[in-house]
DNA sequence: TAAAAAACGCAATTGACTTGCATTTTTTAG
DNA sequence: CTAAAAAATGCAAGTCAATTGCGTTTTTTA
């Protein structure tokens, strides 16, 4: 699935980050599982580091696109190695919060595919975002 | 837009909750008023009644599906009144926020006819819910 | 119209996330 | 390689949207 093979490392020093113990570590367990994870999640599964900590380094990743935020409405950010080869979507589960991969992208078909997979009472949110004219001209 | 053409009285009647001068006068600002719209602008916009009030309303009017919530993920929900009959998204300028609604509805398209329309680094966020096998089954 | 049920107002609380600051680690420059 | 500079960490305190407890007021029910 997608196309980016560079190891944790190379991919701090492409963004020009300082490789520390905890970036590493939090990066890996991104690169290797899939997400999204929650900051609790990713906290979990690094060996120390405060939860400030994990703030701070996600949302450096986050400014240097090295991850990708999931916003589910729940008040939970929850994030997931940006591999740019490869658009995908997600499911949560309004029931039990289980989030699953949507590889297929046309929004009635792809409520209709999840509904033949078993999922009830499918819906989505989708918003755009982008820089107006007026932002453009100032 | 839409073919709902009840008062404010007569969903709430509908919804079986209790007419109160607050609940009414949210639910008319959200009727007469192009939204979504934070708590925050809600609060503005009514004589009186406090945060806790307005927060408890739109929970109320989010559980009886008297309006829909929109995530922009900026950890401000917004609201607006669920017309049920008119299907759109919206597009939030990542700069100034100003919130516009965008009739059309497929992806890739959506995206051209925003950047033709004049919107710049346009992106969107997509998410699906569901209930899944396993919670159906319980 | 009185009793029961629901909603309100206020203050306090929660919970995700952020920030200030002293200490430690990493990077840079010589 | 090493010392100074820069950046990241840990901890505690703070922020802010949203929620909750509780006594009072309003609305609904019988």
């Amino acid at each position: 699935m997608g196309k980016d093979n560079r190891n944790s490392t190379q991919v701090l020093k492409d963004a020009k980050l300082s490789n520390t113990k905890i970036r590493k570590s939090i990066l890996e367990f991104l690169m290797q599982n899939h997400g999204p994870f929650s900051i609790d999640d990713i906290h979990k599964h690094i060996s120390n580091g405060d939860y400030a900590t994990v703030y701070r380094c996600i949302k450096k990743f986050e400014e240097h696109e090295i991850v990708k935020k999931c916003d589910f409405g729940d008040n939970i950010s929850r994030y997931e190695y940006k591999d740019c080869n490869h658009h995908h979507h997600h499911i949560m589960c309004r029931s039990c919060q289980k989030i699953t991969t949507v590889e297929y992208c046309f929004l009635k078909e792809m409520e209709k595919m999840l509904t033949d997979q078993g999922y009830k009472d499918v819906s989505h949110t989708l918003e755009f975002f982008g820089i107006c004219q007026d932002c453009q001209n100032e």
